[in-house]
RNA sequence: GUCCCUGUAGCUCAGUUGGAUAGAGCAUUUGCCUUCUAAGCAAAGGGUCGCCUGUUCAAAUCAGGCCAGGGACGCCA
């Protein structure tokens, strides 16, 4: 929040308590203020006479006179008024606007953090996909959505950590060294079966070649068929991790923490978490497996935690996982998930309440699915007949920003049309050149009128309505990034983004920025850089490079 | 069958703890380059906010019930 919205905020409780000192405090406490739709409606609007009209039993209108009489006028509020049902309405002095325009070019680049976060500890898990196959479509977008969020946590004064949990054991690990086994034989020519449950995708070939190549069986004078399952599993799970990694390194995302499934299991946390549940009694036997009784807290049903063979569920070591992520005091836990994990939301917050955790810290965000259209037509998908897109193809078509841009574009819980032919185009209709455009075209001026140095004295000449409302917009820039962060939301930001490079659009053909009229130009440039400082800025806390040139 | 998500302009979507005459981009139509990047700007048309009932000063937003689309419902992960 800035200075004026704060300031703003508390005339309006003085005002209150002056005007109607019979009020409970609690009325007033959560006070905030909200950007009206319509400029005439002025620049920060409050609703408190409504919310008041009830206790104080009077009109909403009567109630807003009744306060705005104990508003006086000052250097920031120009003018105040009430307004039909009874939003009292404040319009914000020039001089104050410009006051911003000056903390922009003061802060830079810094200009929109915040210690919102007060240095908490925020840990968000995303991506995690399972090493048996190359990160595809979906998992850009819970990796775009998920690098960004962090950005912006950190932003905001978090103290952010990102993790990568990787499901490194498991039925599905076992498939697929059992699948480059079967491959690796086909290729050395021996016989062999291809398993049942085994990926058919390329990529197991190449892995496959790449094994061969090592000359793996000449370095240990062994036959291919004593080859043990567990040095293929392990051979395939290392190479495709190395693949993911080099993806997301490519997408410009870097995780702090890659935490291992395995290790995980060798540690005895699992038991330790097993045996805690069993101590409160919500650990029951019933034909021959052990079962969590999720329902307590609101699942539909209990589910199985040791299965009757001895063996985990996929929710077993979740449950110890998310007990560690609890321990280690994030004051948010955040994980993005696929849609498909959708049923899965309420067995873990029933473990983690289980275990006497606070489920409000756990954030869980589905990230729903990505339709990718080509030429107007979706493209159809099947991860398991191995025939899918992958994120590294859709880097290579359209490229880093683009793709992180298009994922992020959406709320996260709303289908993505991803038009791939648009996200390519450098035209109009592509909204992230759209934005880019803007920050380039403001390099190019500043680099045209580089005799002119930005004069912060002159900063009042900004006075033409388009100047105004330009700056009026970089004002709400904090409030925008603390929305995006409270929402847990970045396509917030980069709706705003969209907004602000409109505005300077707009403004640039509507009035030339370099002139015969030096102090006139010498404020149009402090102006332009400081709309320039937020483009990067926000560009940035999507992970979407802003260019000098294009 | 149970649960979850979605339903807003021709298309893709916004709409901030409920707020003022429901917005943007694309598409369509019409204008703007001897001047800082036309990869841009200006203007116009386009709506039963899926339907019904309720809650209140106020409902696209909240509650309940329908209708339609998508997804999840394993001792798989």
């Amino acid at each position: 929040m800035i200075k004026i919205e704060i300031d703003l905020i508390i005339a309006i409780k003085e005002a209150v308590k002056k005007a109607f000192s019979e009020i409970s405090i609690n009325a007033v406490e959560d006070l905030s203020l909200e950007v009206p739709k319509e400029k005439r409606f002025g620049d920060f609007s409050s609703n408190i006479a409504m919310r008041l009209s009830r206790e104080l039993r009077k009109a909403p209108l009567d109630i807003a006179a009744g306060i705005i009489k104990h508003i006086e006028k000052s250097d920031i509020i120009q003018d105040v008024k009430v307004e039909k049902p009874g939003f009292i309405n404040f319009y914000i002095s020039n001089k104050a606007v410009i006051g911003v325009l000056e903390d922009i070019i003061e802060e830079g680049v810094e200009f929109g953090s915040s210690s919102l976060g007060k240095s908490k500890k925020a840990q968000i898990e995303f991506v995690s996909a399972n090493p048996t196959g190359p990160l595809t479509v979906a998992h850009g977008r819970q990796a775009a959505i998920g690098d960004s969020l962090a950005r912006i946590l950190k932003f905001c004064g978090y103290n952010v950590i990102k993790e990568y949990y990787i499901n490194d054991e498991g039925v599905q690990i076992q498939a697929l060294g059992k699948s480059l086994k079967a491959r690796f034989m086909e290729i050395v020519g021996e016989k062999s079966e291809f398993p049942e449950n085994g990926y058919k995708g390329g990529y197991i070939y190449e892995i496959a070649q790449k094994l061969k190549d090592s000359g793996v069986t000449e370095r240990t004078q062994t036959s291919s068929a004593s080859l043990s399952d567990d040095f293929f599993m392990d051979y395939a799970t290392k190479e495709i991790m190395s693949t993911i990694t080099k993806d997301l390194e490519d997408f410009g995302v870097h995780f702090d923490v890659w935490y291992s499934q395995k290790s995980l299991t060798k540690s005895g946390k699992i038991e330790k978490a097993l045996e805690i549940l069993k101590d409160k009694e919500f650990l029951y036997q019933k034909d021959g497996a052990t079962w969590f009784r999720s329902t307590d807290f609101g699942d539909d049903k209990d589910r199985v935690v040791i299965k009757n063979d001895g063996s985990y569920t996929y929710v077993t070591p979740d449950i110890a996982y998310h007990k560690e992520k609890f321990e280690k005091g994030y004051e948010k836990i955040i994980n993005i998930w696929g849609p498909d994990h959708h049923g899965y939301i309420s067995r873990i917050k029933a473990a983690c309440q289980a275990l006497g955790y606070d489920k409000e810290r756990l954030f869980i965000l589905i990230a729903q699915l990505v339709t990718l259209y080509r030429e107007g037509k979706p493209t159809k998908m099947s991860t398991r007949e191995g025939e899918f897109v992958t994120l590294a193809e859709i880097i290579d078509e359209v490229g880093r920003d683009a793709a992180r841009f298009f994922f992020i574009m959406r709320r996260t819980e709303s289908h993505l049309d991803f038009d791939l032919a648009l996200a390519k185009a450098k035209t109009l209709d592509n909204p992230v050149y759209y934005i880019q455009y803007a920050h380039a075209r403001i390099s190019s001026i500043i680099e045209f009128s580089e005799n002119t140095k930005p004069n912060l004295d002159n900063l009042a000449l900004l006075d033409k309505q388009q100047e105004v409302d330009l700056i009026k917009t970089l004002v709400h820039y904090p409030k925008i990034i603390e929305a995006a962060a409270v929402n847990l939301e970045p396509y917030m930001l980069l709706a705003y983004l969209q907004d602000l490079a409109g505005f300077f659009h707009s403004y640039y053909n509507a009035y030339r920025i370099v002139t015969d009229d030096k102090p006139l130009t010498e404020a149009r440039i402090v102006l332009i850089h400081a709309v320039k400082n937020i483009l990067a800025s926000g560009l940035n806390l999507l992970g979407v490079s802003a260019p000098e040139k294009m």
